[in-house]
DNA sequence: GCTCGATTCAAACGATTGTTTGAAAACATC
DNA sequence: GATGTTTTCAAACAATCGTTTGAATCGAGC
């Protein structure tokens, strides 16, 4: 294990010639070689698909410096998801805070619109999918697909990182949303993150045949665009009285 | 390989105080005591974590029985998916036909309503859900997995499955909301599928935050009937015009 | 120059994976 | 009851997995 604070940059007297792997040549020092190799092969292949020796050799480092840094593959998959999603989440929560504190001053009895609740939640992971540079985009496409993976040491994780966001958030769709049952509005939550991990998730099978530009498959930007007045709507619709029920799948 | 037709039953002589795994004693023919196992534990583990000595354990059959049957793990899993995933997009297209057949005939211009689209794609879903006596219910959790699944075989196999549905529906949404241009029916099509596997998927990491009735969190139908009329609402979304563009993300 | 802790490396570990094999058993047909 | 096909079975296959080991190599501090 390493006590951290130092660490040894990878060597310099390379082979000229040498080609590690057929991946662009990582960057950096060893620990931040693995996590981009394992960010982009995780997003690729799922958790139990990606071995460590596919990860070691991407990133040009040793079969054995995962377990010397990391400890094991669980917890440097867990390294990989906490780089990117828990300043994610803490720029969630900030930006919530600057709105609330805004309408507050303003208007006295501050209850923000789902559109700003929304865009709390929306624009950070904005951030991620216009970082072209790193593998922001990639990390949007992982995070996807760990919400839908059973592993319990994920859900588990998942669980712990999205609390305080969770918890807060609901609050304040709570509020934007008085005339709903507070239940009703915990499931409402509930279809927003699904349906943004779900689209985040990207290369489903579905959007093969949905017939979109091609210019806008990959455009997470775009996406994000569309599918949050879809969501605004979705939080503004009139709760569903027990006597409109059988509107609803009356023939099941 | 079998040549269908005939398969031979279980061994009848089972000594009478054996128990083969832990799990219940499951019935049928080889071939369907391995696809109810397979149902339970692909669900419970994914696809990759799932190994078939763990699935021939719990279906009490030999380990070279899913080889016999299937040709191979990927197979199998395609047959586990198949077996409940044809009838349903069968009886949604059925029902929108009838549904298209019957608003037809009264009202001559026949548009259907996004309540009856969308009833047409959730009650085949609502059936699985209520079928206590069989894996139904497992079966949506899988399903909504295999959506996030990486696996190009999954995914390609999905692709095939929703091709003919997915391409109905949507031109169903397109009559039933003619002001939106085709490329934003598409898309929130592919936010309500989204939506509808992701929550359907079930055992994420955000239910245990967020607050539910237990009795609730199991209860694919009472699920179903919030989930409906959000995404009804957010169908009918006013479109975003590009003048309004600036009131979302403003900051990002 | 030497020591000491941090890091890298090649090699091997034991366990598990999906698949194959060939013989034994159960079946259907005559 | 013999024949031929279908199905089951125990055993082994080669490959790959995550992890561990112990020596080699590095950088920094005295």
């Amino acid at each position: 294990m390493p006590n951290s604070a130092l660490r040894r940059l990878p060597r310099v007297t390379e082979p000229a010639v040498e080609k590690i792997s057929d991946k662009v040549a990582e960057t950096g020092d060893t620990k931040s070689r693995i996590l981009d190799a394992a960010e982009e092969l995780f997003m690729e292949h799922g958790f139990e698909a990606t071995s460590l020796r596919l990860i070691t050799t991407a990133a040009g480092v040793n079969l054995a410096a995962v377990n010397y840094h990391f400890g094991s593959k669980e917890e440097l998959f867990q390294a990989v998801l906490t780089r990117r999603l828990d300043p994610m989440n803490q720029d969630r929560l900030q930006l919530l805070t600057a709105y609330e504190a805004d309408t507050a001053g303003k208007s006295g009895k501050g209850a923000l619109t789902c559109e700003q609740i929304i865009s709390a939640m929306f624009i950070p992971a904005l951030k991620l999918a216009r970082d072209h540079e790193q593998g922001g985009k990639n990390f949007l496409r992982l995070l996807g697909r760990a919400y839908a993976d059973p592993a319990p040491f994920i859900r588990e994780f998942l669980s712990n990182q999205y609390a305080e966001m969770i918890t807060r958030f609901r609050a304040a769709f709570g509020r934007a949303l008085p005339h709903l049952p507070r239940e009703e509005v915990s499931w409402r939550l509930h279809f927003v993150m699904g349906a943004l991990s779900y689209t985040l998730a990207g290369t489903d099978a579905l959007k093969m045949i949905a017939q979109f530009h091609p210019e806008e498959v990959n455009n997470d930007e775009l996406l994000l665009k569309r599918l949050a007045p879809f969501l605004a709507a979705g939080l503004r619709a009139p709760l569903q009285q027990a006597s409109d029920a059988h509107q609803w799948f009356t023939e099941a």
